[in-house]
DNA sequence: AAACTTTGGGATAGCGCTATCCTATCGGCA
DNA sequence: TGCCGATAGGATAGCGCTATCCCAAAGTTT
């Protein structure tokens, strides 16, 4: 029986042997294709109405649920979304994430988390391996990556949301910038910028800037400072106290007690992050400074807390979660293949006057 | 020699469609069979340790990284852990999770993580997700869950560990428990009990226990406090504040402010977490009641900022970061097939005594 | 009416691996 | 010598799905 081998008998099993309700039983229990199984369900090119249904029906009721894996494998794209944020022990992005990931789930998408600790490399290999997934969509942190990062997100033709953070729009426009980066956040200049400003219109006239982690967007709430200072012809260099260290409310405290030590007259501390600032107050209460008479200080972000302080503190309230779950939706606009209403979204910023200025 | 149409051509591509560097590019580049180079990569079964090497080196010359979704397709089994935590707003399971994901990534597996929001039928639904991707193991906090979620933690037969809670050794241990579960964590009632025995030394004999998001964890922390209470003969029911809001210092504040109107004489409060407490201290500076001379307050878990206070918080400091490495590396373990040394790891927990009691 | 496009469905070849079965070789032992 | 188990490698059938090609039928155009 030598050309019985060109027919190859086909068993028909209902299950296979991994005891998985697989896309072939619904084919064979709706009496159809397994191609138009998978158009079916996915709503992919045309299908009538009434095969969807039954499809739909009939695999409901198998209980039928697609492998991710094999759906990965054939068609080289997972349903995996991967996010990249500088570290986790920063409510800041852990509001991010909570909100991507809330937003990215509901679409049926799952997350990734990889944690960079604001290193470049660590970064770039955390996107090496996450590409290796083939991940549908990509939501990075910042506009600041290393050249070998960049081009992997480029050439992976992978889509990609950067959060927090807009390209600076005075940028010199220089042709290396291939494409506008789609991108969800809020001016960070312009917020360090405003907050100085309030300050100044409260009277303050010696105002430093206290910052740790100094990561790009730290940075530009620095330049903001300055050139709000500038303006009002109160600009002094050596206000400015930078401290690569990670933020927190011991550092704070620890600078805040340094600040006034070394410059007893400023009469104003902008202070990066809240957890900065709210370890000044507590200093402050230690120190028997009093706050705001003797000096004022405002912080960044509104991290839960800052309201409950003695006195509560001044901030800029940053909409972190709507950035996350902005980026998202436009990560899942992207993802479906289509554009965005706009590429860059400015979520914008709110200063929250308490009685700390 | 067969029939020639019995031997199929089999080009000989070096490279596939997609451009990916497979295993059989790195097989016939090595002159070897497909199967050898991946028990060669794998470590699987016996090869020739020369053999290995080649491959090794032909496999690291083409840059070959093997594709996880075919090899999840092939296997059954993914390279993803599932880790399902109450909240991304506590950071306390933060800490878990960093920790966690840290382990398991430097042995190569995924997180992916789930939020619960302290919602049993939501965790079930979320593990059911989880399982479709074939997780190599599963990473669960607490011990409390719905039978349905139960069922599918043992059906699905991946390996699986429990945080931050240990089967109470007094337990009826009736037939119901089939195996006991492996776990990593602290005794949560001896913590309440040891905190609240702290207070009890000190002085203090009208002790207050406020409470809010009453998890399992919780509720033993009161038990805790509840049979040191009535070791001590000062037991008092009315002196337990319980509300089933989520934690904040917003909160704590305005517990706080009730307790000390409704039972003055009170003397020191056991909040059953560090935000609470933290709140708590800032409404005691608020409304001027010193801390601790007319009432003491202590926290749970020692989050950051607790020493940065005024007074600084006593507290109980909670080993989660190792919790959630030592359960990651459990898993490892268990993912391996072996056994655990232990199946159940008490990571045991320390009074931090600080200035407010 | 003939030559087309469109529409809705089926058949099937992979995707890149692992698991299973098979084969060849080599000692050890009766 | 011959038998047998152990060892180390090869061949290959899936895993469950999607993408691609193909085809029949119906609608459009000249």
């Amino acid at each position: 029986m030598p050309n019985a081998v060109s027919s190859p008998p086909k068993t028909v099993k209902s299950h296979r042997a991994t005891g998985r309700v697989t896309l072939s039983d619904v084919a064979q229990a709706a009496g159809v294709s397994p191609s138009t199984v998978s158009r079916a369900l996915r709503g992919e090119r045309a299908v009538d109405p009434a095969l969807i249904e039954r499809v739909q029906a009939v695999s409901s009721r198998l209980g039928y649920v697609p492998d991710p894996a094999a759906r990965a494998l054939a068609s080289q794209r997972s349903n995996h979304v991967a996010i990249l944020i500088p570290l986790l022990s920063n409510a800041l992005f852990v509001d991010l994430l909570d909100a991507a990931q809330k937003t990215l789930r509901a679409a049926g998408f799952q997350t990734l988390m990889g944690v960079t600790h604001y290193d470049a490399s660590e970064e770039e290999q955390l996107l090496r391996e996450q590409l290796l997934h083939r991940p549908a969509g990509l939501l990075v942190t910042g506009l600041d990556h290393n050249p070998v990062t960049r081009k992997l997100m480029d050439s992976s033709q992978v889509p990609c949301v950067h959060l927090m953070d807009l390209p600076t729009s005075n940028s010199n426009s220089n042709s290396t910038n291939d494409a506008a980066p789609y991108c969800v956040g809020f001016r960070q200049t312009e917020a360090g910028a405003a907050l100085t400003r309030h300050l100044l219109a409260s009277g303050r006239q010696r105002i430093a800037f206290a910052a740790a982690q100094l990561d790009p967007r730290v940075m530009q709430r620095l330049y903001g400072w300055r050139s709000a200072l500038q303006e009002a012809g109160v600009y002094e260099p050596t206000l400015e106290f930078l401290n690569p260290a990670p933020s927190s409310l011991a550092l704070g405290g620890v600078m805040f007690e340094q600040i006034m030590q070394q410059r007893p007259a400023v009469d104003a501390i902008f202070f990066c992050n809240d957890d900065l600032a709210q370890g000044a107050l507590m200093a402050a209460l230690r120190l028997g400074i009093s706050v705001p008479s003797q000096v004022a200080i405002a912080g960044f972000n509104d991290l839960t807390g800052s309201d409950q302080m003695l006195p509560a503190l001044t901030t800029v309230r940053t909409p972190r979660a709507r950035i996350g779950e902005a980026a998202a939706q436009m990560l899942l606009t992207l993802m479906r293949g289509e554009a965005p209403e706009l590429p860059q979204l400015d979520l914008g910023f709110e200063i929250i006057q308490r009685q700390s200025s």
